[in-house]
DNA sequence: CTACCCATTGAACAAGTGTTCAGTTAACCT
DNA sequence: AGGTTAACTGAACACTTGTTCAATGGGTAG
């Protein structure tokens, strides 16, 4: 045995990405063997160096390419400039949930895995979640300007907000207590209380 | 050689756990070995076999030590049930960010590798994280009750004030551009906005 | 001084690691 | 039909893995 019958290469690289991303996912980089991900896509694993140079280009592809479909939807799904800083914090806000629980394998590999990095890669991958900080720490910095929201630091209130949306992706389950539109929400409310100051100060 | 001059069980038993904090929260637990471990206590891989049944243990034995250690802190320092919710949470972000924060190793393997766990040993850190989560939760209701909060959904608000609070370990400095009492303050600002509502009603 | 225990070594075990490569076959092109 | 290329196998390489255990010597009580 050696070509199988109706192998395609294109196929296969998708197939590996996938199964790869699976794995990392459910059981950590350190944790999967290149033959475990050979295993399920359904091939041995000498072939898997056809379609990635090693088992590090692997992590950090799948990274990559994450990150950068992220703040790619980012840029087509955001309002323009001109609309208001509430308006747009809303539909970070809203973007970021259903972009982050419809890939949660994804997300959680490039949470989880940094120190699994070459210095060089986790340089390119700090990057560019990055540039996605400043995304929200941008609309905020607009909001303090107009005075529209009441936030003593930009930078530490992103961060914050970035984590507490983000950390949906570790308990929400569908078929839950609450529909994801209920959730996004409770979500909603509470970023909108945490930028936009309390009623009466403590 | 064999016993070396000066050995002490107490002592390596725990530096032992100690090396493997440091090591696990460093390269994560599947990517550490227990050659690694051993070196870092100065002593061969077998002798750790002395204080550790096997090393699925160990990882165990540290979550669940950091657990109850987080859990029985809070029950020294929290302020008593007739104290105004507002108060009680206030006391709660300042404890879980420096309990925290004091522990960052610890603190990062708790929540990094829940996925290297046997099932059985999963279940019961499971149980006492939940545990935790009932503190805030249990404060969030209270302040419901009297009015004081306004909060659509306890169970989910507590989730994200802990995972914004927990995230601060990811970025954290000493020497940083605020200083830890400062940061104190922006994140008590955030959460008392989030739970308490705000000015107006989107 | 002797006997015992505690703490440790160092070698060994079987299994698994990432990665390479000569060989083999299916699919496509002429 | 024949040649070329793309896709893949299966064995091999040198190492590392968690764990066990007989052997050994320091520390201490009698």
């Amino acid at each position: 045995m050696a070509r199988k019958t109706g192998s395609d290469g294109k196929k296969t690289a998708t197939d590996l990405r996938a199964a790869a991303t699976a794995l990392f996912a459910k059981h950590g980089f350190a944790a999967v063997s290149m033959r475990q991900i050979a295993q399920k896509v359904g091939v041995q694993a000498g072939a898997l160096y056809l379609y990635t140079p090693n088992k590090q280009a692997l992590l950090f592809d799948i990274m990559q390419q994450h990150l950068d479909g992220l703040l790619g939807a980012w840029e087509t799904e955001k309002l323009p400039d001109s609309a208001t800083p509430l308006a747009q914090l809303q539909r970070f806000v809203s973007f970021h949930i259903h972009y982050h629980l419809d890939r949660a394998d994804e997300v959680f590999i490039a949470y989880m895995e940094l120190r699994n990095l070459l210095p060089e890669n986790l340089a390119t991958i700090s990057e560019t979640r990055r540039r996605y900080e400043l995304v929200l720490e941008g609309i905020l910095a607009a909001g303090q300007k107009t005075g529209d929201f009441q936030i003593s630091d930009c930078k530490l209130s992103s961060y914050a907000i970035i984590a507490m949306l983000t950390g949906m992706t570790t308990w929400y389950r569908d078929q839950g207590r609450l529909s994801l539109a209920e959730i996004e929400q409770v979500y909603q409310g509470l970023v909108y209380g945490a930028v936009s100051g309390a009623k009466t100060k403590s």
